[in-house]
DNA sequence: ATCATTTCTTCACTTAAGTGAACGATTTGA
DNA sequence: TCAAATCGTTCACTTAAGTGAAGAAATGAT
């Protein structure tokens, strides 16, 4: 398990074995069950994530109506606004699977990036990283009608299709379930023709 | 002009005299005439801007048709996802005032980074903040219909609708110019009922 | 194993966006 | 300055998404 983090980390910097203990030492590993609440709307939290195995969802519910707007998978880093501004939380997050992750907070940033400064070096990187990822996904939804976003996100996440339910995918392509029914009906229509 | 940098860079960091002098001396201001196309689809570029004044608007051409994805202004900071991947751009960054900007690369960033370790700090916590407006932005874009979409944006950037011409708002909105004729007709029979 | 709940699909109807065309109004530039 | 191009709006029509309801299928809990 803690092998498939360093995995990750050694994309980026190179760790001595002190520093791979120090990690260690801080017990950062959790396992949740599916249907834990990790966030709550209105409420306050530093936690940040990243996921080793399994899957979370971000939610809001406006009006009475949940609308899901991000998964997080496997290698995904999920940092919730509220951590960020430290003001209560707009949205839900929620644990889709039974899930392995790291839990982090901006106390334990400090203290290791006092000890190894090229984490620093790292978390810029990686948030650099994501916020471009990100662009490319806004830009990719803006320009797509739901169903060439229903398309793509069988290119691009196609096991995410099988690992959620359908009434959470079409809030997340920004359609009702209906919608998303007959939108699969046609596409699968047109592939028969 | 130098003064709206440094006092955009205080609400960060701190910086000595000499500091602002170095940064001074990498020559890094330019002004940009209306017209200007600063990156092109298939082009590679190192440069990231930091808008002081103006206007500058990304978009794609797809099926020959312009798609405009983002519009940034006084204090936004635009890093091009092909400055991060060194892969050619698959869009375009066009001036659509005349506009006050620094330009940056990685190698100003290394010297920069070498002689001022907190600049590093500083891009890891701005590109946090962008990371986290562009998610709430995203978020807000997801769970709303493009009427939602129009009035948010008479809430939050008044100053777009304004300066930028309709049929770039409409792709912006992820609708087409008609529509957004229709939909602006519709608001307004709605605020004289 | 059964019952209750949740989830998915289908249907008929409504609403809104896409499309293609037309028309002034504005802007541009030769 | 005048012609050409661009831009915004409107119209009639098409297509797709929203809505509310109903029922089948899957899931979960006891």
């Amino acid at each position: 398990m803690h092998d498939i983090l360093f995995d990750f980390i050694s994309k980026y910097i190179s760790l001595t074995e002190e520093e791979k203990e120090a990690m260690l030492s801080l017990d950062i590993f959790r396992t949740v069950k599916k249907g834990t609440i990790l966030l709550k709307e209105g409420q306050k939290s530093q936690d940040v994530y990243f996921i080793l195995k399994g899957c979370l969802r971000k939610y809001y519910i406006i009006n009475g109506e949940e609308k899901t707007t991000a998964f997080f998978t496997e290698m995904d880093a999920l940092t919730p606004h509220c951590a960020i501004n430290n003001a209560p939380s707009e949205y839900f997050i929620s644990c889709e699977e039974n899930t392995i992750l790291t839990v982090g907070n901006p106390k334990m940033d400090i203290e290791i990036f006092s000890k190894s400064p090229k984490f620093e070096l790292m978390c810029r990187i990686l948030s650099e990283e994501t916020l471009a990822k990100h662009q490319i996904n806004f830009d990719e939804f803006k320009t797509s009608s739901p169903e060439q976003r229903y398309l793509n996100l069988l290119q691009n996440r196609p096991d995410l299709i099988q690992r959620v339910p359908q009434h959470q995918l079409a809030s997340f392509l920004g359609i009702k379930p209906q919608s998303l029914s007959r939108l699969r009906a046609r596409i699968l229509e047109k592939s028969k023709a």
